[in-house]
DNA sequence: GCCCAGGTCTCCG
DNA sequence: CGGAGACCTGGG
């Protein structure tokens, strides 16, 4: 099935950037692949896989969108799914006139506008993600997860070109840990070339491997993916917090990029160097309280609010200045 | 070849 | 509870 159609700016409140959106390097997913003039990405609509392709022509037009599976899908439902995931059911003018009544978040809007939260489209691909990223390069993290989708994925075919879903838990908590653990499961039926490639450490995730299999397993066992929406947000932190791999960084990222709960401020170093310059004077200040601190003043808006400070810390030359003053 | 970045876990007080 | 050190890998 194939079918094109278009979202309205009229559609949702405030400006809209998906270019900026889809390349602030947020934290959720690699950014989807751009090809022939749009965003493309393999999603989850209704439970069935679903090619989407998305283009912007320009920052006050329609979004272009075509979308491919291989089941009859709704209209509708592509597009409510695609309005959650580029965060346009949230009000940015409401959100800029609370930006504007902070003079340290003020500065932020001319450098943000349009930038919304990229929210990730498979929740459970975004719980595996952040453990990878953790105390990791987003190259290298980016890499792992397109390793882990080919290796262990479903493929799905559209003009030619082959797209793999990511592993559900029941997949994922099976696969082998490391090259000996994958040499044992073969009864000595060795590839022809000797090579053992398809366990989760070839994939450059590291000791994050074991993490990654254990929290599949808990999903698959003790969790319910899709009851997550419905706690608390301090609920879901501790559920979160209670998978390997997982701690407050990882659980708000999460929360954040993979849920939507918008009142997560995850703190790693970099915006925790951001908050100690902009609100304490440059005063090294611990992650944890960076965190409580954003959470408490920045309420409902801290995960947007984090969003802003750091890409606006990028493009105005604060974060090379607070990098150069920790070379010192 | 060596050192560094980057969150979480584990161990120790 | 808070602090110190180990963890895996890619890049300079």
């Amino acid at each position: 099935m194939k079918l094109s159609f278009e979202i309205d700016p009229k559609e949702y409140s405030g400006p809209f950037n998906l270019d900026l959106t889809i390349n602030s390097g947020q934290t959720s997913q690699p950014a989807w692949l751009m090809k022939d003039g749009y965003f493309q990405e393999l999603i989850i609509v209704d439970n069935q896989h679903c090619l989407i392709k998305i283009k912007q022509e320009n920052l006050e037009g329609v979004l272009d969108i075509e979308a491919e599976s291989e089941e009859n899908l709704e209209l509708e439902s592509i597009r409510t799914n695609l309005m959650d995931i580029f965060g346009l059911n949230d009000d940015l003018n409401t959100f800029y006139n609370f930006l504007r009544k902070d003079s340290k978040l003020k500065p932020t809007i001319d450098f943000c506008t349009g930038l919304r939260l990229f929210k990730a489209h498979d929740p459970f691909e975004c719980i595996i993600s952040s453990i990878s990223s953790a105390n990791c390069s987003i190259i290298r993290w980016n890499r792992s997860i397109k390793d882990i989708k080919t290796k262990w994925g479903k493929e799905y075919k559209f003009d030619s070109t082959s797209w793999y879903s990511f592993p559900s838990p029941d997949i994922l908590k099976t696969v082998p840990e490391h090259d000996l653990e994958e040499m044992d499961r073969c009864d000595n039926k060795f590839p022809d070339d000797h090579s053992f490639d398809k366990n989760l450490k070839s994939c450059g995730v590291g000791y994050r491997a074991k993490y990654m299999i254990k929290t599949a397993e808990i999903i698959q066992n003790n969790i319910k993916i899709e009851d997550i929406p419905e706690m608390s947000y301090k609920q879901a932190f501790d559920t979160m917090l209670d998978l390997p791999g997982v701690g407050p960084k990882v659980a708000d990222c999460i929360l954040f990029y993979g849920f939507g709960f918008k009142e997560a401020f995850p703190v790693d170093v970099w915006i925790g160097r951001i908050v100690s310059d902009m609100y304490f004077k440059g005063n090294e200040i611990k992650p944890i309280k960076a965190r409580e601190f954003g959470m408490k003043k920045f309420s409902n808006n801290a995960g947007y609010v984090q969003l802003y400070m750091f890409h606006y810390a990028r493009k105005s030359g604060l974060l090379d200045r607070i990098r150069q003053k920790n070379k010192d």
